[in-house]
DNA sequence: ACTAAATGTTACAGTTTTATAACAGTCAAT
DNA sequence: ATTGACTGTTATAAAACTGTAACATTTAGT
């Protein structure tokens, strides 16, 4: 789940710096030089938060928050002001519009990633969208725990097991690929040999012998594998 | 049940009178000459109401509240500002920014009295009681009076071990990354290396050890930690 | 039954993650 | 100034995890 953020900055020198920390802080990153582009951006692609440069061309930080608080849809994206010092006037006006945060510039970038931390921590109390348990059967998978249990006992699963089955559990009845289960489960953007995955097969198998439940597990010849409960 | 007051003002004279009035009214109170200075007491001990002068050296009002509604554990606590006169301007930013009531300077201490009182009703509306102790088996944390007791038996904990503590046992079973623990037990705004929340667990758990408890703090490899009776 | 391909299993070396201890700076109380 | 408690950082040790390769077994097709 990669978050995205808009960035509305006039200052090119600025916006630069500010794609660069946030993409070292591993966040995606759209950039935009005043309102109008940004409410643009916004049209094609709507981002988790949005920067806003307070003193922009054009469409000024109010205005901006304004309109997007209009939109239905993007009512409820966060904003962070970027205010220069002594502008508090502003900052409160911007508080008021409906901005969630501001940093004072000049800033640093963890100051920064904290705030981003924070107001998107703010914005999504509900997080991880939903379900806190997955369950198969009496085999019970906790998300926010980070717990996998039979009938109360634990199972210990190492962290790549535990992403694997859970993985599964969310997609059962269905057979993957190893090609499919190293994009899934471990990324797409690292080089692994295939049988790698049946090594990891076979350790979350004996993982769940003592259960029984390690026959949910099925190799699928010629394909791959697959979890269901059903032989 | 005291009730704590922190009073968070420069002016030497003026903070005294009111320590000095609150007292009379069966108030604790804790006193702080700067915004920085009642961050640091909130760090310590959460009172059930804030008095903030509004003028400030260094972090101001709107600042200092900021900051507070940034932590969870702060967030609830009710703040009254103190205003001078004629600063209407900053009234209106104050409650715009999260401050619960005002007092106009100079007041009487019934009137800051009857304030005070009204905003207590308002914010605690379940309280008479509230929770006041934590307790997770034979494990009690003492919020008020800030201790930690197994079997009657005092543990000590510094400052942190404590928030520490407090944290986990008021979510338990639930596995939070370091950066999350920093966030949520610290604070966002400061920046710490994620590696000091390893010597911190390690603190926690050895102040447990005698007691037996030092295994409800868990490693979920890879995650975080985790703090749950169930091994 | 024989063969080739696919999968199961195991051991291991390298890497990553966590535990622990020692250190230095801060702050308040004395 | 001095002490002592507390905090954050860092270095090193210990433990856990990972990917690979080598070998064993099963499977399907002949």
């Amino acid at each position: 789940m990669t978050t995205t953020i808009l960035v509305v900055e006039d200052d090119v020198a600025i916006r630069d710096m500010l794609c660069f920390s946030l993409k070292q802080m591993g966040y995606t990153c759209i950039a935009a030089g005043d309102g109008e582009q940004g409410l643009d951006c916004l049209k094609i692609q709507q981002p988790d938060l949005i920067l806003l440069d307070w003193m922009l061309p054009g469409i000024d930080g109010i205005e901006f928050i304004r309109r997007l608080r209009a939109n239905e849809f993007l009512a409820n994206i966060p904003v962070i002001m970027l205010t220069a010092k002594g502008e508090s006037e502003d900052l409160v006006k911007g508080l008021s519009v409906g901005a969630d945060d501001y940093v004072n510039k000049p800033f640093s970038p963890p100051e920064l990633g904290a705030r981003i931390k924070a107001v998107l921590r703010r914005c999504n109390p509900t997080e991880s969208d939903g379900k806190q348990t997955i369950e198969c059967d009496k085999l019970v998978l906790d998300t926010k725990s980070h717990r996998v249990t039979v009938d109360g006992e634990r199972i210990d699963l190492g962290p790549t097991e535990f992403r694997l089955l859970h993985f599964f559990m969310k997609n059962t009845d269905r057979a993957y690929s190893r090609g499919q289960l190293l994009d899934y489960v471990w990324g797409d953007t690292v080089y692994i040999e295939e049988r790698t995955v049946d090594v990891h097969i076979r350790r979350l198998r004996k993982a769940l012998e003592p259960s029984g439940y390690d026959n949910f597990v099925q190799t699928v010849r010629g394909v791959g594998y697959r979890f269901s409960a059903e032989m």
